[in-house]
DNA sequence: TGTACATCAGTGAACGCGCGTTCACTGATGTAC
DNA sequence: TGTACATCAGTGAACGCGCGTTCACTGATGTAC
């Protein structure tokens, strides 16, 4: 029994993953149930005893990619103190190597334009997300005794957001980056984290 | 003949505005042929005597919403010299009106997420509608004697788009605003626009 | 001016397809005695 | 320890539905004589 239910959440944790993947790489709404059950190595018809339904798989994902960010919010901000763990957030967020990882990474630049749409509980995950990240932000920059901290915050996290989002939209790749280093660099500069 | 073919391209005209409309509240992948020309008040079957396929559609869409876009930056920029027409096109672009007009509004913070899975001759307008934006900008700030105008261009392009983006994706109201208010400050006062 | 004909925008039934979901089933595993 | 039974994760056929696209057609309009 032990063994039977162990082995029942590992592949519920399989469909999860190639949900989140597939969500990251394509949006939501075109992910398709027959082709992720597949892609776990499974039929179809068995996607139901692990989830109520499409929109319930749809939000347990988005839900598992915001503890990824989380996991990575920490892995930056956590490993330097103050502006050094900012700086390194920044750092990452606008790299070639987080450019490159679109299946893994942070799924606000793909998924704002389709969160509006979201089934409910999938969207209240989502805004959860946003709202986390702001506030990660912002301690960081009370931190370093920033003003309007809360403001400002809010208007780091749309640049960042933005220019992975425009970055990825273009099929120039040379371009793609040098866009994003023109938004690492004066973020930056505009925090005083300049090298 | 001449009454006939006028006739048709207002129909064409009237398939497109509906295309553009549907597209910019609920992303490409949501239109659907026979919806669109439902709304147009025709029957589905008369699609084809105006558009080779939904692709080709999608493109011509596409393409009419930069054009709405370079207007809407000519009808700011152009309206004052220098420096007071930037500060209009952000706080345009960053309005409280502007966040509502999701259906007429600039196409980039909905579809940036499925840009690069746009339907090639889609994407290459998309990507066309970017760069104008982006040089608009530029243009403006070097006429302002900003140093670097070319990248604070990305810069300011990526918080705009980032910003709209996000508050489009927040359910509730109030905090979105802020969002918006937030970027449209930080923005003004970094260009040295600020009130 | 009046009539016969050609054009063609728009109609609506039909197609094949992939979707989300249901359901009767199978067969491996874990439990009871 | 060995056997009979219960459980339940996963199978695969089937469902109703909406999609993009095709096509034979209709009927209003514009042209030729």
């Amino acid at each position: 029994m032990a063994d039977k239910s162990a082995h029942k959440a590992k592949t519920r944790a399989r469909i999860l993953d190639e949900a989140a993947r597939a969500i990251r790489a394509g949006g939501a709404q075109d992910i398709s149930v027959a082709a992720l059950m597949k892609r776990a190595g499974l039929t179809h018809g068995g996607f139901y005893a692990h989830f109520a339904s499409r929109d319930d798989l749809v939000a347990h994902a988005v839900g598992r990619m915001f503890e990824d960010s989380a996991a990575m919010l920490d892995r930056n901000l956590g490993a330097e103190p103050d502006g050094a763990g900012l700086a390194r957030l920044i750092e990452y967020y606008l790299s070639e190597r987080a450019f490159e990882r679109v299946e893994q990474g942070c799924p606000l630049p793909g998924l704002t334009g389709e969160a509006a749409r979201l089934p409910p509980p999938a969207r209240a995950r989502f805004e959860t997300g946003i709202e986390n990240f702001r506030r990660a932000i912002a301690t960081a920059l009370t931190a370093m005794d920033a003003p309007d901290a809360d403001r400002l915050a809010s208007s780091v996290l749309a640049e960042m957001v933005g220019a992975m989002a425009l970055a990825r939209s273009m099929s120039d790749r040379a371009a793609a980056l040098a866009f994003l280093d023109s938004s690492r660099q004066r973020l930056l500069d505009r925090l005083g984290l300049g090298s």
